[in-house]
DNA sequence: AAGTTCCT
DNA sequence: GGAC
């Protein structure tokens, strides 16, 4: 059974976990979801515009529009979302259960000055199931909290390869990336970095 | 604190 | 902490 190399605040993280020609291979399936299902850009309840671009692969896609956040079962310009890459299985297989493959795999797009700003995964219906991310691209600046608001952070650098579960105690950590650090990673042409965050939803 | 939220 |  494979195990973290690092363990901040419960979240488990295992550096490194997809060799450079894995991430090529999961690259050039990401752009087949994206050319079926596009990126756009979300807003809060508020309306004010997310820094991220988004869209999801699998049974659902995250969304958030004036009506709140939520779960989706088709893309916003409409039609059902892609299916989720096997590569991308495959992980969830072998760090998470191959007893249930998750929902949806949600795919963030982080330009240069794109930010995440601390948040739950709180829109599943179970949340036994752990949470599952994949970085690619550029280096990421995470910030992991506890499962309430105002608590104590720890920051770690998130490289692309790296691989972080978040599930048991750690499962509804307050989580954000604060800092992107452009053209660190050669895996896209100049900068940018992918985010897969992987879920059982229902 | 998916928001340099906004409000009680 | 809750709502939008």
């Amino acid at each position: 059974m494979a195990e973290p190399t690092l363990n901040v605040r419960g979240c488990e993280i295992y550096e490194g976990w997809l060799d450079g020609d894995a991430q090529a291979a999961l690259v050039q399936d990401l752009r087949d979801v994206v050319a079926q299902a596009p990126l756009f850009t979300p807003r809060t309840p508020r309306g004010k515009p997310m820094s991220v671009r988004m869209t999801s692969a699998g049974k659902y896609g995250w969304y958030s529009d004036r009506r709140g956040y939520r779960y989706e079962g088709a893309h916003p310009k409409g039609g059902p979302w892609p299916t989720i890459p096997p590569a991308v299985l495959d992980i969830w297989r072998a760090l998470v259960s191959p007893a249930r493959m998750p929902d949806c795999c949600l795919i963030n797009y982080y330009t240069s000055d794109a930010r995440m700003g601390l948040h739950q995964d709180r829109d599943e219906a179970d949340f036994a199931w752990p949470v599952l991310s994949v970085s690619l691209g550029d280096d990421a600046l995470f910030r992991i909290g506890s499962d309430t608001k105002g608590g104590a952070t720890s920051s770690v650098w998130l490289n692309s390869g790296d691989v972080v579960v978040m599930g048991g105690a750690a499962r509804l950590c307050y989580h954000g990336i604060d800092r992107i650090r452009p053209g660190t990673s050669a895996l896209f042409q100049g900068t940018g970095r992918i985010n897969l965050t992987c879920r059982v939803v229902d």
